[in-house]
DNA sequence: CGCGTCTTTGACCAAGCGGTCAATTGGGAC
DNA sequence: GTCCCAATTGACCGCTTGGTCAAAGACGCG
């Protein structure tokens, strides 16, 4: 699992700086941008997921990042370049799981796997869960053609591998791109729908769904993939 | 199926009217009144689904139902009240296909055919769910504590008529409530996700996913449930 | 026709919004 | 220390927003 605290991963930032009148394109260097860019990101991953990208407000998330709207405005040009640079920096932590499905290894174990990957980061990333959700429901108007082509290689990629395997008999025939769908609906909706799922179970349950809810999945994936 | 349109539904509303420093509890008796209330909410639908609360403004509204910003705040006395009014009148419609569980049918049947029903929905009525979909994303803050008990009290008949199929052994076991999850993240994901859905599949199964979303459920949960 | 009620609207307002700017403060290299 | 650039901020601006209001128009009924 080991899934890192989203302030200790700076690298790979793409905010644009911004000078009087300068923009400086490259990643920020000193200690204190890197400081900076990062509560940032945490304070709009806080509030984006919280409140959606139009309920959002720069101030807020200045003041979440205990600084001054001018001063936030300084490391980010804009509300939508925070929202553009946290969708693309996340993304790929996102992919993680499905990226480590292996091809050489038991599909049967591999999918499971895989499933209990994606809930653990349900249950211990839901803030990223509930901003991507707000992303694809609004059309997903801030992610770019480069990175919707990633996601999309990436899926293929091991769509085809499930393939493989179908194919091999090695698993019960089924479609491999709904097959990831199922995975993902299934696993998500216990974090974007977590009122939803705490309101409607029975109380004991309620107070923590994901050990049955783990229970559930894999068994529901292991009679779907049983030859 | 037969899913009527929205615009023919206008019983029911609980919409307060307001004429100058008066407020009309009843229901709209006026032949106008029906129709520009109907209007309102289907412009609402549109509009809400599309950009979110918060996205969402109230000339926005009034310009999709064809009709000026103060016209529209005659009948409906704040843009939350045109929500919360959606929102409670369709909920009763998104739970139709579930309070159709037939606790005397053909238990495997009753529940592929419940999926069916669901997924007909994502296919038919993709704005209402993605209007449930941003509100309960943000924790559901516009639903009422009635209408969340009555959700939670239809989920726990039906959970328990499901509980009473597997003590039967009509069907494998399953955790009845988060096969209700099960069904519910699956076939809304083809709704609320549907740009993602459209932007992984292969080219000839994006034009369409739902012919093979259909099969794929049909596998999916026959496979779950069989003995 | 006249008349009271329902309906509609242009003009307006206060509040909140994203973003700018000039001016101030702070930090590090020498 | 000092000097320069990075970092910070209070004040401000133009615009959009949800909502109000007074007045005008339409409708129905005698």
């Amino acid at each position: 699992m080991a899934i890192a605290s989203l302030t200790e991963k700076t690298d790979g930032i793409t905010g644009k700086l911004k000078a009087p009148a300068l923009m400086i394109s490259a990643a920020p260097k000193t200690r204190i941008q890197k400081r900076n860019t990062a509560n940032i990101l945490e304070a709009a991953l806080e509030v984006f997921s919280a409140v959606g990208y139009n309920g959002a407000t720069v101030d807020g998330i200045a003041q979440a990042a205990k600084m001054s709207k001018p001063n936030l405005l300084y490391y980010f040009s804009s509300k939508e370049a925070i929202h553009v640079t946290l969708l693309e920096q996340l993304l790929d932590m996102w992919l993680d799981p499905l990226r480590a499905l292996d091809a050489d290894g038991v599909p049967k174990d591999e999918i499971l796997a895989y499933v209990q990957r994606k809930l653990e980061m349900s249950r211990d990333m839901p803030r990223e869960s509930r901003l991507f959700a707000n992303e694809v429901l609004r059309g997903a108007p801030h992610l770019s053609a480069d990175t919707k082509n990633a996601l999309k290689a990436l899926v293929d990629q091991k769509a085809a591998v499930i393939q493989g395997w179908v194919d091999a008999g090695q698993i019960a025939p089924v479609h491999p791109y709904h097959l990831i769908f199922s995975i993902w609906a299934q696993t998500q909706h216990y974090a974007d729908f977590d009122v939803q799922v705490r309101a409607v179970l029975p109380e004991a349950e309620a107070r923590d769904p994901f050990p049955t809810a783990a229970r559930h999945l894999q068994q529901m994936f292991e009679r779907m993939l049983a030859i």
